[in-house]
DNA sequence: GTTCTTACA
DNA sequence: TGTAAGAA
């Protein structure tokens, strides 16, 4: 397949498969006239190595990781920093969770607005002047 | 019509 | 990463 082709179907753009390829993460083959070819699979990888670029996962480090899945196997350092991923994207998901749950508290508030969180019920908009003086 | 490379924003 | 230019 062609390079537009796999952009469409695994839903990047072709100058992103063309990065890939520059910080070897996406192997391609060429054509007499110097097009780049790729084989069915190919989609599948770049939804992968948009997984994991979406999971915060730096270029380099998923360049590292790849032979692993193309290899079925990982050596002591692949595996780990594979683990090492695993618990940051663990501990980032616990901070998603905390500010998830902040928003949920602040939704609550909003739906059912009380005079300690929400100054504006404290003084009434129609209280006269004098009354706020005195 | 697509893709390629190179280069700039 | 997007986009533009000029060539294939």
């Amino acid at each position: 397949m062609r390079i537009g082709d796999i952009a469409q179907r695994a839903g990047v753009s072709t100058r992103s498969l063309r990065y890939y390829e520059e910080q070897g993460l996406l192997a391609s083959e060429r054509t007499s006239t110097g097009q780049r070819t790729y084989p069915e699979s190919a989609v599948e990888r770049v939804r992968l190595i948009q997984q994991f670029f979406t999971a915060g996962l730096a270029s380099r480090t998923i360049q590292r990781v790849l032979p692993c899945v193309d290899s079925g196997e990982a050596s002591a350092e692949a595996f780990a920093l594979l683990e090492a991923e695993r618990a940051r994207i663990t501990a980032a998901m616990a901070d998603l969770a905390a500010a998830r749950d902040a928003l949920d508290r602040m939704i609550d508030i909003a739906h059912n607005p009380t005079a300690e969180h929400c100054p504006a019920l404290r003084e009434p908009a129609w209280a006269p002047l004098e009354s706020l003086a005195g």
